[in-house]
DNA sequence: CTGAAAGCGCTTACAG
DNA sequence: CTGAAAGCGCTTACAG
């Protein structure tokens, strides 16, 4: 039955064909030093001729190792993923590995399933990008002995290499922006309480708020999935207030849109009376309808940090586990502006 | 050597456990019917206390089979890609496949690689949705006998299954829009040659013209990628003619925010001077600020037909080719408006 | 430097 | 209904 209607040929086939043995053509095909030039070149030309590729099912089976990595995002709909990726992506095909990416649009259970299948199927690494993900999932990455390195998404209570965004310092210069143009009611849209990133920058704006306004106004805090839509209603939320924030600092370029798309509707000018600032930097924040004040975050890097930690971890299982972070900075587009005088604020306000 | 630092059990550790041999274990988790019920249950119990489970890699170069798909996008930064994907992915996993998306980048080289990796990889079937596909790619594919459909860009040369856009009467008709807006001189942005639909796009928009305007100029013909740089760039040399376009068909929304950004730098007022329409529907297209006018293409099902499409194939590789067509729908948005009259059109034009 | 042998973890005829 | 055996395509000690 073997080679049955021109199936890939095999080692056997190949060693048969150069007059060797099948280790031979291993070894030879590896590489090895032990196997001599000349053999080495004439059965490197046989196996191209017959267009041999070695079986990674084969070999993956027999070593445990398949140059395979995935990457598990929760959401490749986001841009924002989509630029993550391709940083990882990038640095691992350099490195001769291959990328696997799933999706697990948010749901846990789809990611339980996505990371018990990759551990099936011994993939080298994974790099985790998920929202959805959760203690048991990790915990079985880490029985499987599976290198695990963790994106954007901290886990706080299992020690993982993780390449994540500076947060305190990037929320502080934001806030310090906004003030110095004259805004002290400030409100903000946060993410996810299960994402590390956005409990962090909920801290830090809290923290900056009680320094330099005595205290940080619950009434203030939104938070949200990263959507339109969860910005948008958080928005009528927050700006139901009276006095009203004069600024909101979003955690998001998605939500932002919706926090613009909902002052839209509810007629408040942009930036006269509200300013906005997002964080990513999406496509549509530069373009001029939209032009959205934002912290660009470095995304190519963020994928790349992701995947040399990644590489480190796999090289040396029982080195330090390591954090990688990077720096957002911020690009003034023309949605922020000098805050409102009190007073129009107020009235603005009461108008509603 | 075996099951040395707690290694994932074997059949044989399971078959031991259960005091049967190891076939039988097989047979029991397959639920063939030759197994005892009883004998089933026990082994089935067993199993799932010592937390087995069957390796893909071995069953795999047993069977052949790998019970997983490939996808491979151009663009995994595009959102429409995105929601393609997460049609197609909850088509598959329904059926208990598993998805792994590889992203080209647009990539040529890169494109071959994950070919050739799929192919290794012996994948039950593949997706692709990639304008960077060729000829030899597809040829890979054909010979290895992987199932392989073609998603929204279709090879001419090589009779695929086909998931993609009904583009001709889709275009027909938002030109029969913009006509009926009074437009007569309506430009057309393309995307690249070698994507099918754009070509078909631009063939409709061509045909169209010829009969409605008794000649097409390709003066009013731009094209380039989906970007929005590209679409910036095209602008520029369409709007530069005299007189100029009244309205634009743009072949993506990407594109489409391009020519939104160059007209607002050329201080062009849309709609009132030029209309636009989009073609896809992505999400910034629904904010206010942007508001396009757009033929909303229907993604999941775009992606969901591909995998109907490739499990059919699977079940039945020489069943006939198959082709299924999703068909766009226009969303009147505030990008377009009545044609400008004559005159005005020539003032403007006149005025740069 | 080369080759024969064992084994990775499964599945599938086949014999009992 | 159950078990012993062969083999999927590789790699890796080991003997020569």
């Amino acid at each position: 039955m073997r080679n049955n209607n021109r199936a890939r040929p095999t080692l056997r086939d190949v060693a048969k064909a150069c007059g060797v043995a099948p280790s031979t053509v291993s070894n030879a095909l590896a590489d090895k030093a032990v196997v001599k030039p000349e053999t080495k070149a004439l059965i490197r030309k046989i196996a191209h001729e017959l267009g041999y590729r070695v079986s990674p099912l084969a070999s993956g089976l027999r070593t445990g190792k398949t140059r395979s990595i995935a990457m598990i995002v929760s959401d490749i709909t986001n841009p924002f993923h989509g630029e993550v990726v391709r940083g990882a992506e990038d640095a691992l095909i350099e490195r001769d590995y291959h990328l696997y990416i799933a999706n697990t649009d948010g749901s846990r259970g789809r990611q339980s399933q996505y990371i018990q299948h990759f551990i099936d199927r011994q993939v080298d690494g994974v790099i985790l990008m998920s929202y959805a993900s959760n203690d048991e999932d990790i915990q079985a990455l880490v029985r499987a002995h599976v290198p695990t390195v963790l994106l954007v998404r901290r886990q706080d209570t299992v020690e993982q290499d993780f390449s994540g965004i500076e947060n305190e310092h990037s929320v502080h210069s934001v806030l310090e922006f906004l003030t110095s143009l004259g805004h002290q009611r400030i409100g903000f849209i946060g993410g996810p309480a299960s994402s590390s990133g956005a409990r962090e920058r909920l801290n830090a704006y809290r923290s900056f708020m009680q320094k330099h306004a005595g205290h940080a106004d619950p009434a203030l805090e939104e938070s949200g999935e990263y959507s339109i839509d969860s910005g948008h209603q958080s928005t009528y939320r927050l700006l139901r207030q009276n006095p009203r924030p004069t600024a909101v600092l979003v955690s998001e370029d998605m939500t932002a849109y919706g926090v613009l798309m909902a002052a839209s509707e509810m007629g408040i000018k942009v930036p006269e009376e509200l300013s906005i600032v997002g964080w990513d930097d999406l496509f549509a924040s530069r373009l001029p309808q939209i032009n959205l004040t934002t912290m660009r975050v470095p995304k190519r890097q963020l994928g790349a940090n992701a995947a040399k930690l990644l590489l480190q971890r796999m090289a040396n299982p029982s080195a330090d586990v390591e954090t990688l972070l990077v720096r957002p900075a911020l690009v003034v587009r023309s949605t922020t502006g000098r805050a409102p005088q009190e007073e129009q604020a107020v009235n603005a306000a009461s108008q509603e």
